[in-house]
DNA sequence: CTAGGTATCCAAAACGTTTTGCACAACCCT
DNA sequence: AGGGTTGTGCAAAACGTTTTGGATACCTAG
């Protein structure tokens, strides 16, 4: 028994207000408030309302619910790449958060394209969402988004903008995890280390070196990279080429896991052997960190909390319309202690 | 030098069209022509209205507008778990299909639970979007999706529905990839395997046994797990303690990467050695099979495209009214041979 | 001088809700 | 009997657009 194949009815307007008052012999006020409780009606006319929707399997157009009321539940979420599992973690938080306050999320991918996030963020300029939350992960233009920032609820998530001080934020302490990279190779005996910097505009990528700088309290050579596993392995498979890692250098830091796996694989082909030779760590703790071979150090982001506390964040300001008393959240950050890191080869 | 910090603007109704029609001394039809071309204006007249819209900051209430023109430019997406990289790379298919027509995507994530799906699909019925594009991941009740599919536009990514033959699919093909298991592993030698399947109720899944049964001619004992690492770990465990894998059993094709992780570790705890005693298989092809030790045989999926062509089908018909001609798209499937299998061990 | 264009603009309707002020009846209390 | 309350429902305005049928003025050709 094969089932019927399936069959698209024809497309017919869809039942409105007025239908169903008409078919109730009421007026369309009192069918909205039947279904919105906002004031009494009488049971026995509410029944036949009822009755009615159901028969007529009226919807109400939330477009035109959402006209009048000037909001619309909706809210963005603009990030660079979902495909990258740290903002698609970041973007389950913020679907959680907003699910919890019942408002949707438009999904804005903009591939590092600014074309692209500025279509989306015209989304917000003709309100058809309520607010927007930022992820952009790239270095934001400023004055675009200070423009923006003034006049609709914005959020920042994961990276700050360089003197929008006063607005919404919540970012990972990248301070605090490279400060934490720096006291573990330091401890286990490294003197001397690579660094793999992600783009010198994005204030996290300068954050995590920073920390690392000042708690190794080594020498540190900095090479600036951009957060794509081409370009870790790009670098240190050239400085090999050029006659190998500076002296005594037994420790790799890449400013995330993706770079972390480049140096990984350059080292391999080199014929350095890790952690043996060299120690690596990376920073985000993506999926693949634990499962690759070695399991990879690295400093775990807290991605969903990230992408949950700003969306929290803005919804509250939009719903409330009162700025959250702690209007910038530093959520902690760990370090995975695991297989890539040893102590200095002497 | 540190730059001010940011300062909200005081909230003030946005300007409307009426607003731009006064100021600039036209009626508010003339400043709606102006600014969509529609009918001619003259220039002098439409050069003051345009100066007048960029004084005025005025952007067009695209809630207003769609309420008008009875569409939203935006579908949804519905999926279980956008952190699952397999559907975060449908997803960005899906939007990138969606952004090349112009259209928004809103993200549905479902975490698989029912309430949240319902409240999705109720954006459907609102007409608050023009369409979905349905990946649920789970097995779909029939009734509600047929109902719904009868009435709005919804078009099925990776999974299909019983009954619903003549609607929107696109899917892998997963019967090959089951096929394409199942040869390499008897070239491979092996005559006796373990097979981790999903859910009983997932045809995905189902074909995936089939074509690998078919093509293994071989001895298969099927297990039913759930998609999840936990149940490809706990269903082999326990196999293991019972008394080892069934006599002269050297392959397992677990039927997704998650389930073959799982079988991976109860392998590796009980002392067996991948693939020196025992073949591993998964299917998907997320990013951490290749960087996984050792690096995992997998069935590829073409999630990103699965994603784009459900979309672009879901966008024709929305768009043009018809139904594409192919209806029904079946993206072919790559195996990919790593480290984890080996010849039959004598 | 008039009939028919053409260029230019506007008023009003329509999209589908929610909200608010009011009307009408029925009831209660004194 | 009259004033107040309660219950019930409706009409109209408002949200911000786009679209459509005219209206007005000017021009051109006959």
């Amino acid at each position: 028994m094969t089932p019927e194949p399936f069959q698209r009815e024809a497309v017919r307007r869809p039942a409105s207000i007025k239908d169903v008052a008409a078919a109730a012999g009421v007026s369309a006020t009192t069918v909205s408030h039947v279904l919105s409780g906002n004031r009494p009606v009488n049971e026995h006319t509410a029944a036949r309302v009822r009755s009615v929707v159901n028969r007529l399997g009226y919807v109400p157009a939330s477009l035109a619910r959402s006209l009048q009321a000037g909001s619309t539940s909706v809210i963005g979420l603009l990030i660079p790449d979902i495909s990258n599992t740290f903002f698609a973690e970041l973007a389950k938080g913020a679907e959680d958060a907003a699910h919890d306050l019942g408002y949707g999320l438009i999904l804005c991918n903009t591939e590092f394209d600014a074309d692209r996030e500025d279509r989306y963020l015209g989304m917000i300029r003709s309100r058809f969402i309520d607010g927007m939350v930022y992820a952009s992960g790239s270095p934001p233009s400023r004055r675009r988004l200070e423009a923006l920032m003034g006049k609709f609820p914005i959020a920042l998530a994961d990276e700050e903008v360089e003197g929008l001080e006063g607005a919404l934020i919540a970012t990972a302490d990248h301070e605090a995890g490279g400060r934490l990279v720096g006291e573990h190779l330091r401890t286990l005996g490294h003197r001397r280390a690579l660094m793999l910097t992600g783009p010198r505009a994005l204030r996290s990528s300068n954050a995590r070196a920073n920390g690392f700088v000042r708690a190794f309290r080594g020498e540190v050579v900095e090479l600036v990279g951009d957060f794509k596993e081409s370009s870790g392995y790009g670098l240190v498979a050239k400085l090999l080429q050029e006659g190998g890692l500076p002296e005594d250098c037994t420790a790799v830091f890449a400013a995330n896991d993706l770079m972390a796996f480049g140096a990984l694989l350059a080292l391999r082909e080199a014929g350095l052997s890790v952690p043996e030779d060299v120690s690596v760590v990376g920073f985000d703790d993506i999926r693949a960190a634990s499962l690759a071979h070695p399991p990879l150090t690295t400093v775990h982001q807290p991605a969903y909390d990230v992408g949950r506390t700003a969306t929290a964040q803005l919804l509250q300001y939009v719903t409330r319309g009162e700025v959250p008393p702690a209007s910038r959240h530093t959520l902690p950050v760990e370090l995975k202690v695991r297989g890539s890191t040893a102590p200095a080869a002497r």
